[in-house]
DNA sequence: AAAAACGGTTGACTCAGTCCAGTAATTGAT
DNA sequence: ATCAATTACTGGACTGAGTCAACCGTTTTT
């Protein structure tokens, strides 16, 4: 495993290599401009209303100068001076904080919001221009994989973090096999043959599809897929979930609660009397969510199925 | 379809941010050692055999000094002085070139590598700590995730981008299915009956798998999927060739040939006496493949299948 | 009430990086 | 062959981003 992590460091070198050297070039926009990068930064943090540490409610928490100097890591005595260069040629207001006079709390005048507007323009086409190559269909693995490269790296999550739930598209029967199969094989060491039953329920499901009586979910944060589930006809009055599994990069976020709702909520919308699933007793974090839903435990089965000795177990919830 | 472009315009700029900032910690290394950023990259570079020309074979081809300014972006009179403190603490040697007595021809000492290795060393060091936090079952992602973003901002290829082939692992199946549905649903608009097809055959794959007579094979750059295959025994005599496809991101470097020259040669080597598989004419790639793989087309055959009228083709090779 | 800490400011300084002019060697045009 | 243009490098002079240390007025602590 020290393998791996040595190979993983070299790569991040190259690409931090690679990356400046690309994103460097963007830099050529704070050339044009009369800002250097840093005062362009504070410009930006000032135009931030809120910093890091929520604001008091209502008030919308102009920040200081030693808040600035704290967050960009800039020494105060250059910031002063930056501030003093900005105040100059009319671009923020300072006002000794009344609650506290050493303080000066900072804000931008209109000029100084038009130059970081133009700012943030001249940076967004030269980011842009960085990714006109990019063709575009491809776009949106570049930002699932940015967005990866953030989360891993322990980019602290944002509002866009919600947790949204779309029908199914081509393709993500097929995700789902594949996340399925590979989750429960380092997981519990399943082995093949659980792909080739979810390969067969996958392709089930579409083969036997009745719009407006069985449905796949796809839960996604940020544009990136992290869950799923399917809810299918059995009969008239009977429908399964089935498939339910959430990526362990979301586990904790309340994602299988969402799907499981929302095939509640489904099954009681299209008229089912009763929604029963199956599943297996050491999945525990599921268990809880069934139960948490109203699903009670009515049977349970010993096989052996993917390798391994497993519990069936056989849920319902009386819609 | 500019919505998204903007959109990821603006997660770029959001990870520059992050980026630079957790990135930026890491600098601290050049902060201790006795060098500038900018002294550290020549002397990087200064470690570099060969630079981005290939050099005359046999030749180490060390740099020169303008080399070096050049792929730096260094100022040439700036280097001039980087290089003479590098030769004043006796880090490198510089020679004039014979063939051109303009030039000197620059190397590092002995004590100029041990210099390298130590800030190489620091840097590496550094680089691990930033990726401590993450789990060691999602290193993988990371760097799969870097290797992404690099390519699909144009950072040119490396020795590494080799094609390799590997037998199949749990959840390549399911890869296969999402990855062919998607990509036929983009290319030609096939709709998702297609997928259920493929998860079929998936299925059917590990089903009726029979160790040495039925075969997979993943075509890998960078330890990232680009593409894959499927052999398989149709009757003692008989082997197909199913679900040969290649990533969008992968077209024109051979990697469907390497997979169809695997399954002819372990066909071969199975004994099998015929190869035969079944494609669409649309298919023109794959098309041309197969012909220079020694394969004839002997039939085809009109059907309405995945919400187009197509005209499927059989193909035999006897091996 | 004195001491310590905080927010901000000023002056003095450093040093990474740039610009320009110059020298020696080489190439190209006549 | 000869002269102009170009290339590879160097030294001097300079800029300006960023740092350090001392300081002032205000607030908090003891």
């Amino acid at each position: 495993m020290l393998d791996e992590r040595e190979a993983l460091v070299a790569r991040i070198r190259h690409f931090n290599r690679f990356y400046t050297r690309t994103v460097g070039l963007l830099d050529h926009t704070l050339g044009q401009s009369a800002f250097t990068l840093t005062e362009a930064r504070v410009l930006f943090e000032l135009g931030h209303d809120s910093g890091p540490v929520a604001p008091t409610a209502g008030l919308p928490s102009r920040p200081t100068a030693s808040e600035i100097a704290a967050q960009l890591r800039v020494d105060a005595a250059y910031l002063t001076r930056i501030l003093r260069k900005f105040a100059d040629i009319g671009l923020t207001e300072a006002r000794t904080d009344p609650a506290d006079r050493r303080r000066r709390i900072l804000s931008l005048t209109p000029k100084g919001e038009a130059a970081l507007a133009a700012l943030q323009a001249a940076a967004d086409r030269d980011t842009a221009r960085l990714i006109e190559n990019v063709p575009e269909d491809r776009l949106d693995e570049l930002g699932a994989a940015l967005r990866k490269v953030g989360t891993l790296l322990g980019d602290p999550a944002r509002e866009e973090e919600a947790v949204t739930l779309r029908p199914h598209r081509v393709g993500d029967v097929g995700w789902v096999v594949q996340r399925q199969a590979r989750l429960y094989a380092v997981e519990y060491g399943w082995n093949i043959e659980f792909e080739a039953m979810l390969a067969e329920i996958g392709a089930d499901f579409i083969r036997n599809f009745v719009p407006g009586r069985d449905f796949c979910w796809i839960a996604e944060i940020g544009g990136e897929p992290v869950g799923a589930v399917f809810l299918v006809h059995q009969d008239h009055e009977v429908a399964k979930l089935r498939m339910l599994h959430v990526e362990a990069s979301a586990r904790g976020m309340g994602v299988g609660k969402r799907l499981v709702a929302q095939c509640v909520n489904q099954a009681r919308a299209c008229g089912y009397v009763r929604l029963v699933l199956w599943t297996n007793d050491i999945l525990v974090a599921a268990r809880a969510i069934y139960e948490r839903a109203g699903f009670r435990l009515v049977s349970e089965d010993h096989h052996h199925s993917f390798g391994k000795d497993l519990t069936g177990q056989t849920w319902v919830l009386d819609l």
